[in-house]
DNA sequence: CTGTTAGCGCTTTCAC
DNA sequence: GTGAAAGCGCTAACAG
């Protein structure tokens, strides 16, 4: 790999000093202006560039933040990821990306190594294994170095930093009272996600509108062996009567689809299905899915604003805030 | 932010030099035991690990491959990038990630900043634009720096460097193959990324195959303005009696089954579908869609195990390859 | 106006 | 066995 041109070797070619040559491409006012052209001039025939490692080495200051994501294939973390890079390139910073496929372990390695990558701050949203152990260690050292730390989505209560969440369960009393109010009496929700935060609340949206309400039942379905989640769901739809099915993630409601239109049932005349996803899958199903939109980009977008300013404006004696970006009902028209 | 332990403070705290507490670490046997011991506890009570920044100056390897892609909301690229990461990490390297939006502009622009960051490499796919204008003038300074890059999907010959690809002509002719084959007479392609270089091997591939063939017509159907692609291909299927469309890309196929369902059309009775996508269109589609693999985690996988080779072998006469990863046809059983 | 010096944190050669 | 010193490329305080 040919090195670069340096501050040194253009320093040598026009008889200066390295800070004279320094402080003349920072346009300093104390050089003199005829330098400060010979300078930019030479440098610009180099197309110089400060080495980003020593500018870093010495401000400390990597205009990196460390994304750590548990999938990728996952439409919604794409989406968010989207979000996270328009929002930092915009304001200068790259990212570097992690995913932790679920894992805790790996969750930890990456958080230690980006750490001492010196990643400015930190963009996470927590891997399910992490959930559901609740270990949270790794992220005391952060706390320790002061290293900004934003998590999205998949959030824990017990640390504190920034928070972006959609408010899943305000989402779910929602979707269930439209459904109610369409006219279904017997509704569902199957989740194949049953172990994350998002899910529970979700859950418990979902009971706390039917619970206040006599007329209505609520049946429930958890997935939770990958391997024959169809046969489940086509099982369950079998058996129970139902007039609505909310999903609670794009897996369960994918297949709640597919088993009805398996089975027989054409939606939304025999069956209303609304499922929490982000666009792929109602943009692609036939007919067009109601869905709870999880405004990912959003959702990304606005923990890297978030970061970005603490970065820029170093507070102190900062106080932690979580941000709920409000969800929304898509309707759409099967006959467009 | 508080600072990280040193390898000074270590030093001071022992009464030994830098140099000592470095080596010791190293485990150099031109240390005594006892010091590397001494040194050894001290360092992992404070959990000592060397700034990675001040190593990379020192050393000119950052470890991290600049990955640019022209967008990831596509499922192909998301693939694509989880397949670069995995292998990546799997031998030590992070990945920055940077997103074009199909720009060449933007391109240019990470292409020059990730090279001032020292990336060891870059993984690239070009942008939509950049394959228009074919301007290639931001890839000669890596070159002339002898930074290692691997295109795949999105290249070009113009570059002299590794490149990752599936035979998108040969998928092609195996898919119009695969028609001819199961009965169908009059057969159309349809495309939204005309000017991509992999849509035109696609078309490249139905034309050779339909051309050698009477009794076979090929209908083709570009679209460009991505307001009306619904109403453009409607009409398209409406005028032609088809009995068989090839979606040359996602939202050609999607939008094609779309329409077929609209009209009343019956898949694949009256008209059968296939597509060039990665998995979720035919995953959520109803009846399930009958698809050409790109392979995307495979490819990204690939370019990232190339990339690594050379990054870790270095050779001042590496000559470049052109690596083709097969594409398959996958049916799906509509009935599952 | 320009240059010298020290230092960011580390590695490595060369003295002692 | 251990340490001093130079240097990676840059910035900034301080001299001149």
């Amino acid at each position: 790999m040919r090195k670069k041109v340096t501050l040194k070797q253009l320093a040598k070619e026009l008889n200066l000093s390295i800070s004279t040559v320094s402080k003349s491409l920072k346009n300093d006012p104390e050089i003199s202006q005829k330098t400060i052209n010979r300078v930019h001039e030479l440098a610009s025939f180099y197309n110089y560039k400060p080495n980003a490692l020593a500018v870093s080495l010495k401000s400390s200051k990597t205009n990196t933040i460390g994304v750590i994501l548990p999938e990728i294939l996952n439409h919604f973390f794409a989406k968010a990821l989207f979000g996270i890079e328009q929002e930092a390139s915009k304001n200068g910073y790259k990212i570097v990306t992690c995913i932790t496929n679920e894992s805790y372990q790996k969750e930890i390695e990456y958080v230690e190594m980006l750490n001492y990558s010196s990643v400015d701050g930190f963009i996470i949203a927590l891997s399910q294994e992490t959930q559901v152990v609740n270990q949270l260690g790794h992220f005391t050292a952060l706390k320790r170095d002061k290293v900004p730390v934003v998590m999205f989505d998949r959030v824990s209560n017990e640390i504190d930093c920034d928070k972006v969440i959609v408010d899943d369960k305000e989402a779910s009393k929602n979707a269930i009272q439209y459904l109610i109010d369409t006219g279904c009496k017997k509704i569902a929700v199957i989740t194949t996600i049953s172990d994350l935060s998002v899910a529970k609340l979700r859950l418990e949206g979902a009971r706390e509108v039917t619970n206040t309400n006599e007329h209505i039942s609520l049946v429930e379905l958890e997935v939770k062996d990958s391997n024959n989640i169809e046969n489940k769901i086509e099982e369950f739809l079998k058996k129970n009567e139902l007039d609505a099915v909310l999903g609670l993630d794009e897996t369960a409601a994918a297949i709640t689809i597919n088993m009805s239109h398996k089975l027989g049932y054409k939606i939304p005349e025999d069956i209303s299905v609304i499922g929490f996803t982000d666009g792929l899958l109602s943009k692609h199903s036939y007919p067009k899915l109601t869905t709870v939109s999880q405004h990912a980009e959003e959702l990304g977008a606005e923990a890297a604003r978030i970061l970005v300013n603490q970065l820029d404006n170093f507070d102190e004696n900062y106080k932690t805030k979580t941000e709920i970006v409000k969800t929304s009902l898509i309707l759409r028209d099967s006959t467009n």
